[in-house]
RNA sequence: GGGCGGUUAGCUCAGCGGCCCAGAGCGCUUGCCUUACAAGCAAGAAGUCGGAGGUUCGAAUCCUCCACCGCCCACCA
């Protein structure tokens, strides 16, 4: 019988060669540098697609803080490689590091006190310190560097995080493979950031135009709609007359004015228009009619509009350059003026008043005079003191619209005092003041002809949970804008584009030149377009480079191809792609997920992964999110110098896929208590000295099966990433079934001098329960599952660490499961094989056997005899059934009891349930 | 205002393709240092399964409505 077969010796562990209690802190280097050694996480670059898993692994932002969200998501990754991989999947789990957009670029800055701007040369092996001083500029002065140079800077920077985040990651145990590591700003990220752009060019989906574009005023740049969010902010209503242009004219039959309710009154210069809803009896008349702003006294259209609420405010508004993207939408539909007064850097724009005449467009005014010096006390100032000064002007009689008219006295066009409000104002997701919308060149992708496209390829991943989904088609139909991918920064992947200039030295947007494939990556401030020399740079004639960077977003919804090579190595794009698993958090499933799909669906009409797992965030205890604004984020570090790598994983591992975990540190004493009972358990096991041999006895044939169902169950569960159900039906089974009651029902057959088939049963069915626990927990725990594994089991079975051995299979996974890919050969495992155990006469003998055990345990405490003390007799009442079933595994139930033997006392219960009834042996004085 | 989750023992959470007296861990009570483990073992107390209706022989589990918590989106005069 093949249970004789295995190649090597099995010897019982020396218990006094372990310590007596297991120090995992101490044995977690030990392991990282073994797994290093037999290189457990690289994969094999020549596999068939088919054999392959891959994984397309967040790269975190190098310049963030690490937070127990990292921990929690990076594990449940990890989790699944290791799975997969014992499952006999080449597992592709690469890594890289976001070092792109602003945290790092501010950081830099701060850091060697530089700047980047273009046009600037690159000085090769630049030093900060010489080159400032060379510069003649003292320490606190900014030196100014190329976007190369600042690169190059950004490297040294983010390689300090980048060093934290990773002695994080492996001290962890992730099962990274190194060898793939990669950054956002590196060479070949570039090449393929901007390949992507190339392509998206090449195919009509990218243009540039001048347009209102969300702008931040303090980062100064542009910002897409994925990186807004609203914050409720104080404000307040202005009740602010404006005159009509008729009435002042002497037209008769006609209001003087009318009321707006505004919470931007230092838009009022940039007034370009007035509107009502249609049905408004307050204003009917108004419509087709012009209005005069206070103070600036321009003319401007009356209009209906099926947007404007007349329960809101005064139920009539002016529309401005810009205040909001209603004011886009009019401004485009009515084809009203531009009145640009907010420059990039958010304070108001010098600007020239003049006459009105019928023609005139822009800043006219009836009276140009008090326009322009009204104004001119506003331009150069930020808009929170333009507004406070506009309310000033308002409170002026001399100001009302109505005083073009010079009959007889007016009042101030500010009506009443300001009303303080609350209301909801966009952000940049980074910045601290509101959005404006600011007309400037930008560069797009088109989205929003393509809604549908998106919607479907989405829906072909598989989503995990699957109401995930819902988030992404959610973002996806409310998209309102095409994607702004241009960013006015410095430090970033640039846009590879150039613009002629013609004759005057006028730049040509529309005939812009695109960098050939061979010149990637290429900054366009360096280097010259194709067909042009340098020297041309700037002239007429010449040309301009793309001064503009890309989103963010932009490079890193690329990973997937940046991980198989696209367009640099056809062959592993082959093999990887698409991949098979996003892991990710749900936040940014608008951005991360969206962008990624988006680009995959364009460039290659294809999904970029078939699964997305989403992982929950962590909550503080009150059940916020965490995070280290709010000040109560713990760092995670300490956590594993104090717990150890295996309870902080187990504590991941305990939060469900999509579902938010409240902080709890207690989950990481139980981890702890986990590592120390799989720790016990093993010793007490591996230290029994009979030979195991045949599993025959009923109990030990039950217990199997049991097992069986078990790794059954936590099978499916993987299959379905749904890894926190597969550890808890593993942990339970672990500590309830087989150390609490498994192993003492046998542990006095294992020490048997009489029965000796029965003891090597009892060893063999003890080894193979540890032994296929540890391969179902090595994805959890995957440091006390090797050391336990080395004492004995590595060199039996010849895999050197567990995490090299495979899954546990039953005939039933085998058989259920679709993979194409074979199980790993378990040749050395024969002695370990599930299949190999003929299964119990009884399928309940086993829970028969804990059921009366249990029943023992009760009456000895209630008879008050200690546990573990002998008895005189044993009896138990059930029903005749049950004490049928109990029979084949008596002799255990009354070894585990401390009693010779059993009485049966058959009853008419029908509950199945056991009473035992004992007797402890005499005192003996 | 729209969408999506959640609401089960003091705490953290399972169970939710209907019937198994509603489960686990922590905490609590009681008893045990039983040669694997006191970071352990055993026994025990503890819940009107957010509320109200409905479907059903039967609902924590399915349907409807409501409440509260959280997230995403929209609202921005």
């Amino acid at each position: 019988m093949s249970m004789t077969s295995a190649k090597a010796e099995v010897k019982p562990i020396d218990p006094k060669m372990l310590p007596r209690r297991f120090n995992i802190k101490e044995r977690e280097s030990h392991w990282r540098r073994i797994w290093d050694d037999l290189g457990i996480a690289r994969h094999d670059h020549s596999a068939e697609r088919s054999c392959n898993f891959v994984i397309d692994s967040p790269p975190p932002t190098a310049s963030g803080s690490l937070h127990p969200g990292h921990v929690f998501s990076y594990t449940h990754q990890d989790l699944i490689a290791r799975y997969r991989r014992m499952k006999g999947w080449n597992v592709v789990y690469p890594m890289g590091w976001d070092d792109n957009g602003l945290p790092t670029e501010r950081r830099v800055q701060n850091y060697f006190n530089v700047r980047a701007e273009p046009n600037v040369p690159y000085i090769p092996e630049l030093n900060v310190d010489q080159q400032r001083k060379a510069a003649g500029l003292s320490k606190n002065q900014t030196l100014i560097v190329s976007r190369e140079n600042f690169i190059e800077l950004c490297h040294i920077v983010t390689a300090e995080d980048e060093k934290a985040y990773k002695e994080l990651f492996y001290r962890l145990g992730f099962s990274i493979d190194w060898d793939e590591e990669y950054a956002t700003i590196d060479d070949r990220c570039r090449r393929i950031s901007q390949r992507s752009f190339l392509d998206l060019e090449t195919k009509g989906h990218v243009y540039t135009s001048e347009l209102p574009t969300m702008w931040d005023v303090d980062f100064q740049t542009a910002v897409a709609q994925a990186e807004v969010e609203d914050r409720l902010t104080p404000g307040a209503y202005h009740d602010i007359e404006f005159g009509v242009y008729e009435a002042i004219k002497g037209e008769a039959g006609m209001p003087q004015s009318f009321v707006i309710s505004t919470t931007r009154p230092e838009l009022i210069p940039a007034c370009v228009g007035v509107t009502a809803h249609p049905d408004d009896d307050r204003y009917k008349s108004l419509f087709g009619k012009y209005a005069v702003t206070p103070g600036f006294f321009a003319k401007v259209p009356i209009f209906p509009s099926e947007k404007a609420d007349p329960e809101k405010g005064t139920g009539i508004l002016m529309l401005c350059t810009f205040g909001d993207e209603n004011d886009v939408e009019w401004w485009r539909e009515h084809g009203l003026d531009l009145r640009p007064m907010v420059g990039r850097d958010g304070r108001a724009t010098a600007r020239n008043f003049v006459e009105y005449h019928a023609d005139t467009e822009g800043w006219s005014s009836l009276n140009p005079e008090q326009a322009q010096s009204n104004y001119d006390c506003l331009a150069g100032q930020r808009l929170k003191s333009v507004r406070q000064s506009i309310v000033e002007m308002m409170r002026q009689p001399a100001n009302s619209a109505l005083a073009l008219n010079d009959s007889g006295s007016v009042s101030a066009p500010l009506q009443s005092e300001p009303k303080p409000i609350e209301h909801v104002v966009r952000y940049y997701e980074k910045g601290n003041t509101p959005i404006e919308y600011i007309p400037s060149r930008q560069w797009f992708v088109r989205l929003m002809d393509k809604k549908p496209l998106l919607l479907q390829k989405g829906a072909e991943i598989e989503w995990r949970p699957d109401f995930m989904f819902k988030r992404y088609a959610n973002w996806t139909d409310g998209l309102s804008h095409d994607w702004a991918i241009s960013r006015q920064r410095y430090f970033g992947v640039p846009i590879p584009i150039w613009y002629p200039l013609d004759e005057d030295g006028a730049i040509d947007h529309n005939s812009y030149l695109v960098a050939t494939e061979e010149m990637l990556p290429v900054d366009p401030t360096l280097t010259p377009p194709p067909g042009y020399g340098e020297e041309q740079r700037g002239l007429p004639g010449g040309f301009v480079g793309e001064q503009d960077v890309f989103d963010t977003w932009f490079t890193s919804s690329m990973t997937p191809q940046i991980v198989a090579r696209w367009g640099e190595d056809d062959d592993r794009m082959e093999q990887l792609f698409p991949m098979d698993l996003r892991p990710q958090a749900h936040e940014i499933i608008r951005t991360w997920a969206f962008y990624t799909i988006v680009k995959s669906v364009l460039h290659h009409d294809a999904v970029p992964w078939h699964n997305a797992m989403i992982s929950g965030f962590i909550l503080d205890p009150d059940r916020k999110k965490m995070s280290k604004s709010r000040g109560v984020a713990v760092t995670p570090m300490p956590l594993v110098e104090r717990y150890g790598a295996d309870a902080v994983r187990y504590w991941a591992a305990n939060g469900r896929l999509g579902m938010d975990m409240a902080y709890d540190e207690s989950i990481f004493t139980i981890g702890s208590k986990l590592v120390t009972k799989l720790y016990n358990a093993g010793k007490f096991v591996l230290m029994q000295e009979a030979e195991p041999g045949a599993i025959i006895n009923e109990l030990d044939r039950a217990f199997v099966a049991e097992l069986s169902d078990v790794v059954d169950r936590a099978t499916d569960y993987f299959e379905n990433f749904e890894f926190a159900h597969a550890l808890q039906i593993i942990e339970g089974f672990f500590w309830e079934s087989f150390a609490d009651n498994y192993i003492e029902l046998v542990k006095r057959r294992a020490r048997s001098e009489e029965d000796y088939a029965g003891r090597a049963s009892a060893v063999a069915t003890l080894r193979l329960g540890l032994n296929v626990l540890l391969r179902l927990f090595a994805p959890f725990v995957p440091t006390i599952t090797d050391e336990v594994w080395s004492w004995s089991f590595a060199a039996e079975t010849g895999f050197a660490s567990v995490h090299q051995a495979p899954w546990p299979l039953t005939d039933s996974t085998a058989r259920s499961l679709s993979q194409s890919v074979p199980a790993k050969s378990g040749e050395m495992l024969s002695r370990y094989e599930l299949s190999v155990v003929e299964p119990p006469a009884s399928e309940s003998s086993f829970r028969v056997a804990c059921r009366a055990i249990a029943a023992v345990r009760k009456a000895k405490h209630d008879a008050q005899i200690r546990l573990g003390a002998p008895l005189a007799a044993l009896e138990f009442t059930a029903s005749a059934g049950a004490l049928e079933l109990l029979k084949p595994v008596a002799s255990d139930v009354a070894d585990a009891s401390g009693a010779f033997d059993i009485q049966f006392n058959p009853t008419d219960r029908s509950d199945g349930m056991y009473e035992a009834l004992v007797q402890a042996v005499e005192q003996s004085q």
